[in-house]
DNA sequence: GAGCCAACGTTGGTTACGCCAACGTATCAG
DNA sequence: CTGATACGTTGGCGTAACCAACGTTGGCTC
């Protein structure tokens, strides 16, 4: 986003361009956040995902994390090499690699996780408490909405 | 986003994930809308911005609208090359151009809206009439507090 | 008036994210 | 056995946001 020194035009007052803006500032807030350890949103978002439902296939992961296949290879790529998660051919099924999360990769998604909870603090820090659960709520019905019909 | 067969982890449930992913649902809408009538989000900014506070030098359009000078530049040209706006030297200061919207650019930002409109329905659908109030207010109050201080 | 700094338009990168097409290998259903 | 499907992988595309640099032009100060 740009140093804005003219305030912005009144008329952008639709919700999907309040919506976009904001994420664009809280996507800025998030990469900053991560890249202060070294990370990106894939990394979070997979790490995350196999800290919560335990060791998977990339193309499985890729679904619970909602990435891309092809993008899960590069960032897995990413994880491997710094010993972050460990990947192995599944005996079961040689078509996949079975993914598990490393000691060092639990540690982390712990540094990861301090990070956001710095960024959620200044994202939200104009907002009551009932604002930010109301503004949660909101946001997971339409989340909810938009991704079950799938 | 990718099709999701898994749910999603729950443990996603903080705001700046909520956010951006909903933001990215709503991100990928906008594209789809706006591309239906050959248009991307920086084209309808920047049309909006010239309808609203009327003729501007680029670097102003920038700041009204949020896009980096450079990425303006790009933009312009492709506006331009569709006479959706027009590009004349300001006699009083050579450093700027004077950019204005052109009858064709006026309807085309009506097709903007109209596309967007839809979006918006599409995107709000599960939320009531009150509840799309509410996340309005909530999301102006986060993208005032965070771009004033600039 | 001369010199200097700031603003402007422009070019040419870079990064993150989301997505799509294609390929070879492996698995499974008929 | 054969065809369809799933998997990992490579390579590419488009959008958005941003940054550095350059030449030109304006304005300010000495």
């Amino acid at each position: 986003m740009n140093p804005g020194t003219q305030p912005p035009a009144r008329l952008h007052a639709t919700p999907s361009w309040l919506l976009t803006q904001t994420a664009a500032h809280a996507a800025r807030l998030v990469t900053e956040g991560l890249g202060a350890v070294a990370a990106r949103g894939y990394h979070y978002r997979l790490l995350a995902a196999l800290h919560d439902d335990g060791p998977a296939s990339q193309a499985d992961l890729g679904r619970r994390s909602g990435i891309d296949r092809s993008d899960v290879v590069a960032a897995l790529n990413e994880l491997a090499a710094r010993d972050l998660v460990r990947r192995a051919p599944d005996p079961d099924d040689r078509r996949r690699n079975v993914i598990t999360l490393t000691p060092a990769g639990r540690r982390q998604l712990h540094r990861m996780e301090q990070a956001l909870d710095h960024v959620q603090a200044t994202l939200l820090a104009p907002l009551s408490s009932p604002e930010r659960a109301e503004l949660t709520r909101l946001l997971t019905v339409l989340l909810d909405h938009h991704q079950q019909p799938r």
